[in-house]
DNA sequence: GTCGCTCCTTTAAACGTTTAAATCGCGCGG
DNA sequence: CCGCGCGATTTAAACGTTTAAAGGAGCGAC
């Protein structure tokens, strides 16, 4: 009780013995004699002590926390992923901190400052700012994750590769009006699965999002209604899960059966694809692994340190097809 | 470029003057005149010194960071809660991490350790293991989230109320067999929200589920279709919206319509409950507000710390009607 | 009986900041 | 011309650990 304005001095001054034993305790208890060591672990019940981590890492020099910067933390995808992290660090003794930057640039540099000053192990980060990566080559180890980079290491899924096998599927079933939902353009990965897409129907036409919320889905959704019947698009291939809910349920809202006159792809599946009104079509990307194999990779720069060949593990995505694009038929030519 | 092994010192040399000085353009830079600030920041830019926060917090005392210690980062009632909270934390300046125990108490128990020798700033929580509050009370400002303890401060919404919101909305609607879904029952949202409910239908069923997540909610679905059909309930209340597009899923494989032959009543009404195959009648939480209430309550008291008076806000939750309940038809007498 | 080893423990310096107190330089009033 | 006061800067101690090096106690061997 009471401020814990108690130290090791004040362990060691109860327990009968000096500092330097108080930490062994703490750090090397096989070093010292079992009879001490209890004594030592009593004061320290007794009173309550509890580490000062910051001198500590002060002296020491290594910090016991990895963080995970997301885009968007309410999207099921990077929690997913920051599971799988989780898993790894906490097998390492590490401990894993969520940061979440809203998909605001400020946001993200405040937090990427804040973990450089705080030494952390090292950082994960699927960035909104292009930059972000070399802001930490300040000699902390980072890994991009579900990106790309030549500044570091990075994990990442085959995001052309995913937009490619949603376009196909959308074309195969017979659809030649197909629009692209998402945003902004900034983001490779939306770039990327759009250029992906592009590359099997050239004709892809396109509504940006400023995010790729469910809100800015609804927002598309209404963009898409307000066109003539004629041009409307038949099926939306939409940059994440998100959109693509919120696309679905404008549709709903507006009555216009899906898929039969929108199909409709996602991207991410994550768990509330499969819930939706209608079950949603999506690309899958190997969500707890990706996040696995980052924090693996990061535990390893940060051993190898400096002169550390970056390394880029890409992950293959995998079409899930659902109700939202099934028994779409051809309009007679 | 190197490592970052540059200090104070070294940015103290290259300017030609004192570390006190450096510290001071750093934390009171109107204290210190304008050419040798910019002298100073010159270093600093040149030298790309990063300021080693746990040196500046062993010897200045205080932590620039908030965490919020949530239980299932995957939920996005969660996430909504620590964007409220994120806001608060943003503008006094301080970054919040967020902190996933995913229901389990030894890694709530070891995120809570590792925050204590972090010595941050104060520490949000929704609590798994109930003692978690007192752990805490070694001298680090706590305030429990969508609970209440007398342990310390807490903002909270009455579950109570809420589980009777939702039952009385299901029994109007002339629903006699209900079936609570949800657990486990340590977690008094849990326990709260049932006797809410049983308080108007006595003869509430129920379901208990290992955790809150889709998956146990898809579990529970099959549970309740594995019962005869003159015994199983014509309505479901979900301890959460999770739990409740799981439930809601199952059904939807199974080809029972919803809500004609079962009406379902989720909590939380999260962003994915309006989206939903069905759309969910949800019992809504003010996510946000609960969130900024609980930041703010904890910078607060991080203030008056000691001799502080804890304080319970609890705010009150709302039906929100929609298409899993609506148009039920009781059985002829 | 003493030397030397081995183990356990202690001493003391170091980590990179902040900060109270001391110092310095300088202009101004007497 | 001297002393005073004020504002800018420096000195040096302190924060709570870890850790390399030094110290000491016990014990077996010669």
């Amino acid at each position: 009780m009471a401020t814990n304005s108690v130290g090791i001095k004040d362990v060691a001054l109860r327990a009968g013995v000096s500092t330097a034993t108080v930490s062994n305790v703490l750090n090397n208890p096989l070093v010292v004699t079992p009879a001490t060591r209890e004594k030592v672990e009593r004061a320290i019940d007794e009173l309550g002590y509890v580490r000062n981590e910051s001198a500590r890492q002060l002296r020491a020099g290594s910090s016991r926390t990895l963080a995970y910067v997301v885009l968007d933390a309410a999207n099921p995808f990077f929690t997913d992923v920051a599971r799988g992290a989780q898993e790894v660090a906490e097998a390492a003794g590490l401990g894993l901190f969520l940061c979440n930057s809203n998909q605001d640039p400020t946001v993200e540099h405040r937090y990427l400052d804040l973990l450089a000053e705080q030494r952390v192990r090292g950082v994960l980060i699927t960035p909104i700012d292009p930059d972000s990566a070399q802001l930490l080559t300040r000699g902390i180890p980072l890994v991009m994750v579900d990106r790309s980079t030549d500044a570091g290491c990075s994990v990442s899924v085959d995001d052309v590769a995913g937009g490619t096998l949603a376009a196909r599927h959308l074309v195969e079933h017979g659809h030649r009006r197909i629009v692209y939902v998402g945003g902004p353009m900034t983001l490779p990965q939306v770039r990327d699965r759009h250029d992906g897409a592009i590359r099997i129907h050239p004709s892809l036409t396109m509504i940006p999002t400023q995010a790729m919320t469910v809100a800015d889905g609804r927002r598309a959704g209404q963009q898409v209604l307000a066109l003539p019947a004629a041009e409307r698009p038949t099926a939306a291939f939409c940059a994440n899960d998100l959109l693509a809910l919120g696309f679905l349920q404008e549709m709903t809202r507006q009555g216009i059966p899906v898929p039969a006159e929108m199909a409709i792809v996602g991207y991410d599946d994550i768990d509330f694809a499969e819930a939706a009104a209608v079950p949603l079509t999506s690309v899958r990307q190997p969500r707890a692994l990706l996040g696995r194999t980052a924090a693996e990779l990061l535990l390893t720069e940060a051993e190898t340190t400096p002169h550390h060949v970056h390394r880029h593990i890409q992950f293959h995505p995998e079409l899930i097809i659902r109700a939202s694009t099934a028994g779409f038929a051809p309009p007679p030519p």
